[in-house]
DNA sequence: ATCCTGGAGATTGTCAGACAATCTGTCAAT
DNA sequence: ATTGACAGATTGTCTGACAATCTCCAGGAT
């Protein structure tokens, strides 16, 4: 093979880091408001500090964690104001890579995507929530990367990363996933038969009707500041249990 | 005033760091391909390593800096893929933006955007270009700002700030500037009859057309590498001759 | 009893210095 | 001319330190 890639994974420490901690954060290790201490980082990653603050420099600027002077990096609490703006902007970006798609794809991705949809389909009837997040990521991956603009690509992934609290949660909800399945069905559709408007306009809709989803779970309005941090100080005891055994004595 | 801001603009060294070297990237201090010495960079700027460090982390997220292992940051140097990739999704932002400029802007939004308007006019006539940033900028701002839409106006930032080089270099042609004068008076009459549908379409154009400038600045395929690649070598030589000094100096 | 005021502890922001790993260019040897 | 080795420059990483700031709690004043 004339194009194999021999280049040696190189990488850093710290971009390991950050990567970890990209992991954690869309595993859900970490809530909404959650309080990521220095310390407690360069301990759990085994690291310096100065590599672990390199790290959360970037995924600061990436909008996965919000690092307040003096106070330090938390996850970010969205409004429902900031995740409508995330949606409006995904359907964008995802209904122009859904066309880009159906002009661009070949036989190949068109069956790697079934194949994705089809394991998709298999996780809603079983209700495996882990398997609907990596055939959907799947799904998506391909039809992105089958797009061939990578700068949407990236773009997406990181909207998503941000969304990724919502999402799951609406996802656990059984109607929302099989809605899910259908939408996505008429996308790959639409793709499969070249029709590249009616796949931007079945992804536009998959995206708007997420978003509803969303805020149902959100609350319309912004009334989920209090919603998630009612239960911050209840956490927060909890957690300083975890942290500092020590000082448990009151 | 009731709401009257009094907060006392609170931050830290490297976020200053940062913002510095953004500047100084937007004003073009720095060529594509240039490599940014730490230890140059904390002379120029008075600050420790560890800050230029995660200043650098931050830019590097915001694809400001291209940051390679073992090698570390330098101006990254765009294809023309890269760069038509930008123009295409700031096609998109933009023409929502306008849409939704042309739904909500008041009467003083329209006005400021006359301003600049005509100030980007006299700036045109004048061939002071930068005047003509600057009020190209103002115009831009008050109308995302007038959009509503903050994570598009932060996305467009960013995308603007990449191509940044490129804008520079096709503005100064007179004739494109001239052009481009046009198509926003196109985009602002739009607004001011509250056709939000116009205003996008003419958003759009007016993007489509600034992507054709770059790309006859870049060469349309991808020999962009060669041409500033080329140059590198004897830039290298000039500019390890005038930082050296500055080691010795301090 | 409630509110204000210190202070103690925790955490972040910043720096200096050090050292290994890696890259780059030069120069000699084949 | 190509190869190989060496020296200098630069990055990647860690340690330790200290000031600035925040948070929470206790004690005193009203």
């Amino acid at each position: 093979m004339r194009g194999m890639d021999l280049r040696v994974a190189i990488t850093s420490v710290q971009r390991q880091a950050a990567e970890k901690l990209r992991a954690a954060i869309l595993a859900g290790v970490f809530r909404p408001g959650d309080r990521l201490v220095e310390a407690d980082l360069c301990a759990k990653l085994g690291v310096s500090r100065p590599s672990v603050r390199e790290a959360l420099r970037s995924l600061e600027a990436e909008g996965l964690v919000t690092i307040i002077p003096n106070r330090g990096p938390q996850i970010p609490v969205l409004t429902w104001t900031q995740a409508a703006e995330i949606y409006r902007v995904r359907e964008m970006l995802e209904g122009e890579a859904a066309t880009l798609c159906a002009k661009h794809a070949t036989q190949a991705d068109i069956e790697q995507m079934r194949v994705a949809l089809d394991l998709f389909g298999k996780a809603v009837r079983g209700a495996d929530s882990a398997l609907r997040l990596s055939a959907t990521a799947d799904f998506y991956g391909i039809m992105q990367k089958a797009a061939g603009n990578s700068l949407i690509d990236e773009l997406l992934r990181r909207l998503m990363a941000r969304i990724n609290f919502l999402r799951a949660q609406s996802m656990s909800r059984r109607d929302r996933a099989q809605s899910s399945l259908r939408e996505m069905r008429v996308i790959l559709e639409a793709i499969e038969r070249g029709d590249s408007e009616g796949a931007r306009r079945a992804a536009a809709l998959h995206v708007k009707a997420a978003a509803n989803a969303a805020r149902a779970v959100l609350g319309g309005e912004d009334v989920m500041q209090e919603k998630l941090r009612g239960p911050e100080k209840k956490a927060r005891a909890a957690s300083s249990k975890k942290n500092r055994p020590a000082r448990a004595s009151r």
